[in-house]
DNA sequence: GGAAATAAGTCAATATGACTGACGTAAATT
DNA sequence: AATTTACGTCAGTCATATTGACTTATTTCC
């Protein structure tokens, strides 16, 4: 047999699809390369614990607001709470998170991360500072200032105004 | 009883805990918060087709890049084959997805969406799409390309130039 | 004071998305 | 001919999440 080639010319991967010129794909697919590598740093060193991305999450939140309700925290993280349940359990028993009954209402079980969890939390929190901190060096402040508006208003309408409080900015504009 | 109330002003969550000032924590937590939100539509919409997250990630770099191998995907999206094999072997046996033996090297297996695939990617990028548009809405042209920037930037340097040309833009430095 | 609502915890069952390690097959490369 | 590569697959496991139902304590409402 000849065996000559006559297939097309490779050029694999083949161009991307048009997109309706409308849709930003760009941006969405940043966010998603962005996030996956905002992520991995914490990870890498949770693994070191026997800790998950769930276990940051929980612990960031209470170490950032003491006494913090459960209640508010299955709002911020969006899970149900028996979601939240063995991973608070397991950052209870370990050290990192304890639970007292609310002064007023006694049903509520306030958390509050120990001296263990902050410092656990924060060096997590200087992984994913010291990652933000580069990929805003070379913007500008009003560059930075955008970034931040970007963000806020990805948020749900409704959901600003709780973000903004549990940020520490009462506007309801994103600063 | 006379009961009364002598506890302490309710003041729950209490204040957050001082941060070392150098720690950008605004933009971890509204990061954490558009990620959250930004995801939520599409996930809403895949719950009707019984597809998940994965599906959708899948799926939308398939449809943008068809005759995308194996290969690639694994490391567009990190994670590991038997990961992709279920995923990707519903996306097909449900006509989302086919596969094409290489034309030149017969052992891969090129991914293209179908008709069906590239409606859903569609679809579910719509709606991502939206909330990208209402959230840059607000800021001026200078500001857009700084979020994109940052984006760009939060990626892990040596995975920039890949992010860059599956994107369409083949600079060193997001544009 | 009694009923209803709320905060939290718990049990059981299940789904999804990810992992490791090992092995097989076909095709390309050396 | 031997090795490497691309892909698929089997088996087992783990982490994170889900729903629904039920319990307990406590507060609030009438």
């Amino acid at each position: 047999m000849t065996d000559v080639n006559f297939s097309l010319p490779v050029d694999r991967p083949s161009p991307a699809r048009p997109a309706p010129p409308d849709v930003p794909i760009d941006m969405i697919e940043l966010l998603f390369f962005a996030y996956r590598d905002f992520t991995s740093d914490p990870d890498a060193a949770l693994a070191e614990f026997g800790f998950g991305r769930a276990h940051h999450r929980v612990l960031h939140f209470v170490s950032r607001n003491p006494g913090l309700r459960v209640t508010d925290l299955l709002g911020i993280l969006s899970i149900t709470k028996q979601s939240l349940a063995r991973v608070l359990k397991q950052l209870v028993e370990e050290d990192y998170i304890l639970q007292e009954p609310g002064p007023v209402d006694r049903r509520e079980r306030l958390l509050f991360a120990t001296e263990r969890g902050h410092a656990l939390a924060l060096r997590l929190m200087r992984l994913q500072a010291e990652r933000i901190r580069s990929a805003l060096a070379d913007l500008p402040q009003e560059g930075r200032e955008a970034a931040r508006v970007f963000l806020y208003n990805m948020i749900d309408p409704d959901q600003r105004a709780d973000v903004a409080h549990l940020i520490g900015h009462r506007k309801d504009q994103a600063p």
